[in-house]
DNA sequence: CATTTAGGCTAGACACAGTCTAAATCATCG
DNA sequence: CGATGATTTAGACTGTGTCTAGCCTAAATG
């Protein structure tokens, strides 16, 4: 499960279908039909997709993507830090689009997810990580519950 | 996926196969033979098993539980706040019998969990739920990686 | 032009964690 | 003992994600 050293996005949302080859070279990406599709339904804003999602969203719109392009697709694209795998559910990963530092609230109600800005959240200090191994990154998910009365 | 609000365990470990019955019903869970048994597995030390591995120890030793108890053993467990589900990898559920407050160092290449007392994160201010929600809790992960040099 | 090559795409089979169902078993109580 | 409700069970099933083997396309080669 590949993870990426997070990384400020370039692009501003949302990223129009024209611009996104670039933003896909931009990270070293090399920019297919399936690809440029696959991204322009990505960046289209800051949210949080599961390649379920991406895979109907994408044979509904542009053209038929395979199962297994539209997975290894965003597997590539979490890997050059294009999106940010979310593991929140046990049963699924979400991609989220907006790669700039950030945290989530979970309803495990509903499944939803929602940012929150990272400096909402003041962390003092991280503790020094395990010898013989560094940080690669920071994820903190406060689940949240609708108040059902 | 049931959660819990975190509660600190009355409990010294490891806790003794004797002493089990005692432990579960104080979470208000009939103490059965195979409950036991899965729960003194757990409770055997602070520690991070997958329904995978608890499957497989109870069946080497005790005696042979089917995996639909398995699981729906588990489920009662971290419902009733006896143990805590760890959601860190996106294939497969992690349930740690440390209910005390505290976070994980996830580390990606070798996919070990390792505890961090909570106290060595401080957190000046949690933001507030949406509206319409509460927070049930706060999961934080640093995902670490070996040096590889 | 024909041929090779390499990366990318695809359908469909597959793997595996976790859930569901219907039946068997067990405990409790009058 | 028989009824009732809770628990356990084997095995079928679901859904996410991976793998395989072949196909396509574009660029390089001759």
């Amino acid at each position: 499960m590949p993870h990426s050293v997070p990384q400020s996005p370039v692009h501003r949302f949302p990223v129009e279908k024209d611009a996104v080859p670039a933003v896909l070279q931009h990270h070293k990406i090399q920019p297919t039909a399936q690809r440029v599709e696959i991204a322009s339904i990505l960046l289209a804003a800051k949210q949080h997709l599961s390649a379920d999602q991406v895979l109907s969203r994408v044979n509904n719109g542009g053209g038929p993507v395979s199962k297994a392009t539209v997975y290894n697709t965003l597997g590539l694209f979490a890997e050059r830090g294009l999106v940010r795998q979310v593991i929140v559910d046990s049963t699924k990963v979400f991609y989220d689009s907006n790669t700039a530092p950030h945290y989530h609230f979970y309803n495990v109600d509903d499944g939803t997810l929602v940012d929150v800005e990272a400096d909402l959240v003041p962390i003092e200090q991280l503790p020094s990580a395990p010898t013989g191994t560094y940080a690669d990154g920071v994820d903190i998910v406060i689940r949240i519950r609708n108040e059902s009365n």
